[in-house]
DNA sequence: CTGTGTTGTGCAACTAGTTGCATAAAGGGG
DNA sequence: CCCCTTTATGCAACTAGTTGCACAACACAG
């Protein structure tokens, strides 16, 4: 249950629209916990009914008007609750990798050049990532919000480094593999 | 749409029983794929309703019964179908990186325990797998299937090499935070 | 002043995964 | 022999996330 957090963390950080909300989880939070608009409407009307956020707009609601939510005390307490709260890691879940077992019993056929696309979109992500370090984290910059921040940019970063490189490898393995693929029929 | 090719590729390296597959989703196969009994079996009905997979046992199933099912032709088509299609890349996903955004915000309170725990988990995670390399894989195992095996495991390691590394660095950063907490409010 | 595209909001249905519980057989101890 | 735990199977309800579509307002082109 994240993204009713991740809502109440963006509009702390910035108070915004469902529109600015979901072109934020399309930069920023997105890169650790995506959503898409239609869930973020629904999560924002949740929100509002118990009482977590409030609508800025004075008028009432007509269909295609903006409106701006802001955080409530008892919102920005839920959220100190869940952010304190002990959570269990749960248990990697990736298809690629499982992917890459069938491969080992059916066949390699045509997962080379997923792999290939993968890495290409690793490799995209790490870059603009580096950027971002480089723009918004200079050295001096170390309150401890911007530790915090850096924190978490850290580990996108370390966890495409981490894809890249494993995903190279994986493409020069496959080069060693005998030609065809249909190791397994 | 993961869970039934999981049970397919396991069903093909050994054909199993509903319980049997859940040991095997407990160890190898869930170390990138989990899935609880529960689903195993709902699954398992649909593959065979659909002619993916057979039961082998003849008599009619009584409950407590032991069923072992087999890969029918038609299940492993759609198994190398599936494996051979062109997959996305699921963004990111990470409560742990949410909850340390949300800390920025609301106060790091807690949240230092749960790091702890949290390394302390993948740092055992990391040793299973080292053994498992070190009993699995000795210098000369290298025949195809082989180095799939070896490279999705390496992936485990790798990953879990990273985690730790990170939450040794988070938890060193924490060290030097100002001694407490509410840094927002 | 009309249609066509863009911005902003939202509902409904579906899919996937989780949780909680039920049932049946088998084996072993009191 | 009866109860109790273990093994094995399974259903049902719920929660979370995704997909597909609809609708209102505005802007601006013809």
């Amino acid at each position: 249950m994240s993204l009713p957090h991740a809502i109440l963390t963006a509009l702390l950080e910035k108070p915004s629209s469902g529109l600015e909300l979901t072109r934020r989880f399309d930069k920023s939070i997105g890169y650790f916990w995506s959503a898409t608009h239609q869930q973020i409407y629904r999560e924002l009307g949740k929100l509002e009914a118990d009482g977590s956020i409030r609508a800025l707009t004075p008028q009432q609601p007509a269909r295609g008007q903006k409106k701006r939510y802001e955080v409530l005390p008892a919102g920005r307490a839920e959220l100190a609750r869940w952010t304190a709260e002990s959570q269990d890691p749960k248990p990697l879940r990736d298809p690629l990798l499982l992917r890459l077992r069938a491969a080992a019993v059916v066949g390699t056929a045509g997962i080379e050049a997923d792999l290939r696309r993968h890495l290409d979109s690793h490799q995209r992500q790490l870059a603009e990532y580096e950027e971002i370090q480089g723009r918004d984290f200079p050295p001096g910059k170390d309150a401890p919000t911007d530790r915090l921040q850096h924190l978490v940019l850290r580990a996108g970063i370390d966890l495409e480094t981490f894809w890249t490189g494993w995903l190279t490898h994986a493409l020069a393995e496959f080069g060693r593999l005998p030609a065809d693929d249909d190791s397994a029929s």
